[in-house]
RNA sequence: GGAGAGGUGGCCGAGAGGCUGAAGGCGCUGGUUUGCUAAACCAGUAUACGGCCCAAAGCUGUAUCGAGGGUUCGAAUCCCUCCCUCUCCGCCA
């Protein structure tokens, strides 16, 4: 949520800086202007006598008989003039708030301009790798994983619907093996390692920017008051510390970084009818969350550090990709600066993002009121928060599979990886 | 799920319709004293949203005692609903 006094004080700036994501993105924001001010006369008014009634209210104590009934019947008619001053007050700030929450964030200035996904731009000095090549022609994972009998999508369609799949033996193994190398070279760059609840309730989904907006995209639970499947860790982490000030006793200090296991449950995933094939897009996968929080001043420079921090297991597994800086037009709605990195896969002879890592500034902290004390005599000011995965297990195994894959349909095991698997060198067919 | 006890500032803890943004203590910050440290003493020590001010500083108003509603001229204090914590019972990996 962007700050109202921000947005008045600066209409038209913030009005330039949302048309580079679209048309529309500002379109909320043409009563807001007007609101204020009525919002302002408001508060002004009605504490003015508030304050009048308080004062008057100190002779109910000493009078007596009819001057304090009479008093009483004065400060009673004050007294309802407040409330109905405030529940106006109160229709308002809804009506504003409302607004402001639908508003997107603020591109980063240094986010390239452009409409959609092919206006983003390859961060080219960033990629690493090069696509291996064949001596046969390649499958893709589903072919390679059925073909292994350890993948299957028909007893996932069975047993929950379609956009699920069942693992099986070494593949399964493979997928646990990932996420926990994953989370051991997080922390190895210095990410505290977080087990959180994969259910979470409104004011976290809201806290992050998921609601009130995308609600269509979650998992809703029938209890009251509702809890919702986690679309991703970043919505516990991040409320890890909503309505706390970071560097206080009971806090953590700013700086902090988590990473986090989790499974993630999306219920529009697929609707558009794109990736039906395959482990690409499912209703449930699992992921391991990078989640930071910073100053003002050192998120730009910390967003760097945490696409580097997501490339690392990438590289350490030997798999091509490219790292992408999203334009204007193709950011999540919360993000104020995104890359995407985005991994080879021979199946398709395509990249695919395997990690999204954003700066959010201040948009959700306000939101969720996050916030860190400058120094020991400084007013608490609002923290910048960063997330992105390091990384999507699910879309790595597929990358695994693809990339190492054999011309007997076997797959060779990454070195990294052996490890975590007892010193398996390849999967084989059961 | 059932029964009971609770939720007050960074922390502990008083308060039981107006004098309470909230006693007292701890902690923290600054100062005085002081070979150093410690101790003692003095002062300060919330947040949000407004107003005055070119702005800052400062002054000032309103709100906030788990959350939301209600009663009342006036609520931390009375009533209702909800949330959370603890204890016991039940159930359970």
């Amino acid at each position: 949520m962007l700050d109202l006094r921000f947005v008045v004080a600066n209409l038209d700036h913030v009005k330039a800086a949302l048309a580079r994501r679209g048309a529309h993105a500002s379109a909320a924001l043409v009563s807001v202007e007007a609101e204020a001010h009525v919002r302002k006369e408001l508060i002004v008014k009605s504490e003015t006598l508030r304050a009048e009634q308080k004062k008057q209210s100190d002779a109910m104590k000493t009078l007596r008989g009819e001057a304090q009934a009479e008093l009483r019947t004065k400060l009673k008619a004050m007294a309802d003039e407040v409330k109905a001053l405030d529940t106006t007050l109160r229709e308002v700030e809804a009506r504003i708030e409302a607004a402001l929450l639908s508003v997107p964030n603020l591109p980063h200035p240094s986010v390239p301009d452009g409409q959609s996904e092919h206006d983003n731009v390859v961060q080219g000095p960033r990629n690493f790798g090069a696509a291996p090549t064949f001596a046969f022609a390649p499958k893709d994972h589903v072919a390679l994983g059925e073909g292994l009998g350890l993948l299957d999508f028909e007893r996932a369609a069975k047993i929950s619907g379609a956009r699920f799949a069942v693992l099986k033996g070494d593949l399964a193994r493979l997928e646990r093996a990932v996420l926990t190398f994953f989370l051991d070279v997080a922390r190895e760059r210095g990410y505290t390692e977080v087990l959180t609840p994969y259910l979470v309730n409104q004011a976290s989904l809201r806290g992050t920017g998921q609601l009130p907006k995308f609600e269509a995209d979650l998992f809703k639970t029938t209890v009251e008051p509702p809890l919702y499947l986690i679309p991703t860790a970043e919505v516990p982490v991040t409320n890890l510390h909503r309505d706390e000030i970071l560097g206080d006793p009971n806090s953590p200090p700013i700086g902090t970084k988590y990473a986090c296991f989790s499974p993630c449950f999306r219920s529009e995933a697929g609707s558009a009818g794109k990736d039906t094939r395959g482990l690409i897009r499912m209703h449930q996968f699992h992921k391991v969350e990078l989640v930071r929080f910073e100053t003002p001043e050192d998120s730009q420079e910390a967003l760097e550090q945490l696409t580097t921090d997501a490339q690392e297991p990438l590289k350490r597994l030997g798999l091509h990709h490219r790292v992408v800086a999203l334009c204007a037009g193709d950011m999540g709605a919360n993000a104020e600066k995104t890359y995407d990195l985005e991994v080879w896969l021979p199946g398709q002879s395509a990249f695919r993002e395997i990690s999204s890592c954003s700066s959010f500034g201040d948009y959700q902290a306000r939101r969720a009121q996050i916030r860190f004390r400058p120094s020991a005599t400084e007013k608490p000011k609002l923290a910048h928060t960063l997330n992105g995965s390091g990384l999507a297990v699910g879309r790595t195994v597929v990358a695994i599979l693809e990339n190492y894959q054999q011309a007997d349909g076997s797959v060779v095991i990454p070195e990294a990886l052996r490890p975590y698997l007892g010193g398996l060198e390849k999967l084989t067919k059961v």
